[in-house]
DNA sequence: TCACGGTAGGTGGACGTCCACCTAAAGTCA
DNA sequence: TGACTTTAGGTGGACGTCCACCTACCGTGA
């Protein structure tokens, strides 16, 4: 990728103002500037996951599992907390469930559910690609420190005003 | 999508904090946060977009041949300006061409490249889009005017550090 | 108890992104 | 000038995301 001798958001918001958009010149320039950052992450983390087998999406997932008391949870528990669709947990089991990471069981009490269950490879994988991404990246913010609060706030307004969570 | 009753990212740095990786507990919320950003405000575009036949991704290069003086430019400088690969690109002219907003004609200068044109009537959506844009996304940013410019701040700092720009 | 609306999850497809690989045309250098 | 390297762009495929639609089961109300 070629660095560019200018910002190029930068250079689209002064289009914006040129153009009498003024007021709208700073909202463009944080929706591109957000898809840009998230560009940027997503690529040094899968760039560490790689090395796993795993992408950021199912990383996730494994965590999740993790995290949980029973090492399970039903397809829409798990969706809901990473706030995607069903049928991207669906698509992120099968691939997980293809490398014996996780596997489905019949859900107990919803016969018409499947609970999505961590295997030992899974839990055992999901630790290692951790101390790997926390050394590697997460304990190297893409943003200076100092400004990494500020951010984290933004960006929890931003998901609070979007009805994530109360 | 449901409302949750918390942070779910509050949630995993708490588990971070927990698990003695407190110094990467803030790169992990940022690169999270910046995660889901990224759905919601393209979720928010999208929605507009729909009603014009768009996407983003192709919504950009559109305002990118209009605001260049030719109105056309090589796949490669296209690449370069949005920030993502090549092939990225091609695929955006394939949609948009089969819809009669660009063409692609030879490049005078490079027997080996060609250009992205835009038409007419690609001209004319990209405005239409534009007015609709900064009309029900832009000029009500997904984060409070105050928060604003910290925000812009933080992720230009974070593309600058990632080689975006000199 | 039973009919019916709601819910859990999967399928198939569109789309954007990336990567590995390919072809053809430039560019370079002896 | 001619052989080698680089570059522009396209192909095919993996992946994650969403949506529209489908099936099977749940739960509720009469």
């Amino acid at each position: 990728m070629p660095r560019l001798p200018f910002d190029p958001i930068a250079e689209a918001q002064r289009k914006w103002v040129e153009h009498g958009w003024t007021d709208a010149s700073d909202g463009m320039a944080a929706v591109t500037s957000v898809m840009r950052a998230h560009q940027i992450v997503i690529n040094r983390v899968d760039d560490v996951l790689r090395a796993f087998g795993l992408t950021f999406a199912r990383y996730e997932l494994l965590m999740l599992l993790h995290f949980s008391s029973r090492g399970s949870m039903p397809v829409k528990k798990a969706s809901a907390r990473l706030q995607v669709h069903s049928t991207s947990v669906t698509s992120a089991v099968d691939r997980l469930e293809r490398d014996g990471l996780v596997r489905r069981v019949p859900n107990p009490t919803d016969g018409r559910g499947v609970l999505v269950e961590l295997t030992d490879d899974g839990r055992a994988l999901a630790l290692r690609a951790t101390e790997a991404l926390n050394s590697e990246v997460f304990a190297v913010p893409p943003v200076p420190r100092e400004r990494l609060g500020a951010l984290l706030d933004a960006l929890r307004e931003m998901r609070r005003e979007a009805g994530d969570f109360a």
